[in-house]
DNA sequence: ATTTTAGTTGACCGAATGGTCAGGTTGTGG
DNA sequence: CCACAACCTGACCATTCGGTCAACTAAAAT
């Protein structure tokens, strides 16, 4: 028997079976986010879990069944904290906080930054589906809550997509280039608590509605 | 014989060479900037340069050969523009026009900006010792000039290289990400376009010194 | 025209790849 | 304690991988 089922894997039952196949995604969040899908191999992915070959394929039927469930449960973390901005709360308030909450997943998650990085760099072939879906939705959604915000004259004029766009490279930076990033600021310096403050003042000033 | 010499391959004597050589870094750019270095192929990128592998293997010696001359040729282009910012210009127009030199690489040679990118995700093994040596230095350099216009009050207080940062991250995003921006604008967009009005304005807000 | 050099390739090699399978071991409910 | 399911593995398979080589052809140089 294998210990996955096709149909949506309602059960988990044994512990054994949520041990192992927790190690697998972290084996596999490791490999695939360093050498993207073709780059990573499933004997690297094996030994990385603590086990064999045959069974990692126990629990995962393919290389891209692992490659897809890691995917899939990223999309929705990575997705939250833009669910999460209110259309009633206080615009600058909002999106500043929203900022913060991205800045804190590329600290504190930036493997999982880097596998969705890969992704789109492949030209997202198995992910343009939620690409053009879900997050689509979302973001169509929320573009129009910051544009409504703007047309009140609560928010500076900015391009409401465009606006998203930056904050997405400009906090997914921080893990996607860590390697580039560490190496010009010196020793001394934390990356992220420096990139806090100064993407405050960036967006601060940016969107602080002019006076008047 | 082999058509490469290994002490910095002085001439490039035959017509014939050039022309091969030539395609093949184009096929290696498209195939490695895709795929990243582990998951491309000398087959793929054979095929794509019209050429069999072992011809490709006439002209140089290995995969990671091929890698490497692709990389070395791309880190000048790379610097180019930053190396260009001149202390003796205008502050918020010297950096505003770095941005826009940044942004038409990121739109003319997009898979240079995703090679760069796959390979710093990978934690840049190939080309830490440029990052750590020469990039290092032309941004310390760099950002002396910056922090140097700031205490003159000719540009607003930031930190000069998260400030080098924003612009790296906002103009490539717009390459390395492509699919996502095209996915998320609609058809009847131009992404550069859009992004080259918008960064404009952000960087006017953040930069532009406060009056008194 | 002939020799030398540059360019090209099919066939091949050992290693690594994703994946299978038969049979063994371990855990668990009755 | 037994039976049954869950779990695990060595051996194996077909394919692909980076790379080599001897032999062939095309182009220059003499």
């Amino acid at each position: 028997m294998t210990a996955y089922q096709l149909d949506g894997m309602i059960k988990q039952p044994t512990r054994i079976q949520q041990k192992n196949t927790a190690a697998i995604l972290e084996a596999a969040l490791q490999v695939f986010s360093q050498h993207g899908f073709r780059g990573a191999t499933l004997d690297q992915i094996a030994d990385a879990a603590g086990l064999s070959k045959p069974n990692l394929l126990y629990y995962f039927p393919s290389k891209e069944a692992v490659h897809k469930t890691l995917l899939d449960g990223l999309l929705k973390t990575w997705l939250d904290p833009l669910r999460a901005m209110n259309p009633a709360g206080e615009p600058l308030a909002e999106i500043k906080s929203y900022v913060r909450r991205k800045l804190k997943l590329s600290r504190d998650f930036p493997r999982e930054s880097r596998l969705f990085a890969n992704e789109i760099l492949q030209g997202a072939p198995r992910i343009l589906d939620a690409i053009s879906g879900d997050l689509k939705q979302l973001v169509d959604e929320k573009a129009a809550v910051i544009e409504a915000w703007i047309a009140q004259g609560r928010l500076a004029r900015v391009p409401a997509r465009h606006l998203l766009f930056s904050i997405w490279a400009l906090t997914q930076h921080y893990a996607d280039f860590d390697v580039q990033v560490r190496t010009i600021l010196d020793k001394d310096h934390d990356p992220f608590a420096e990139a806090g403050d100064f993407l405050d003042v960036l967006f601060d000033r940016l969107l602080r509605a002019a006076p008047i």
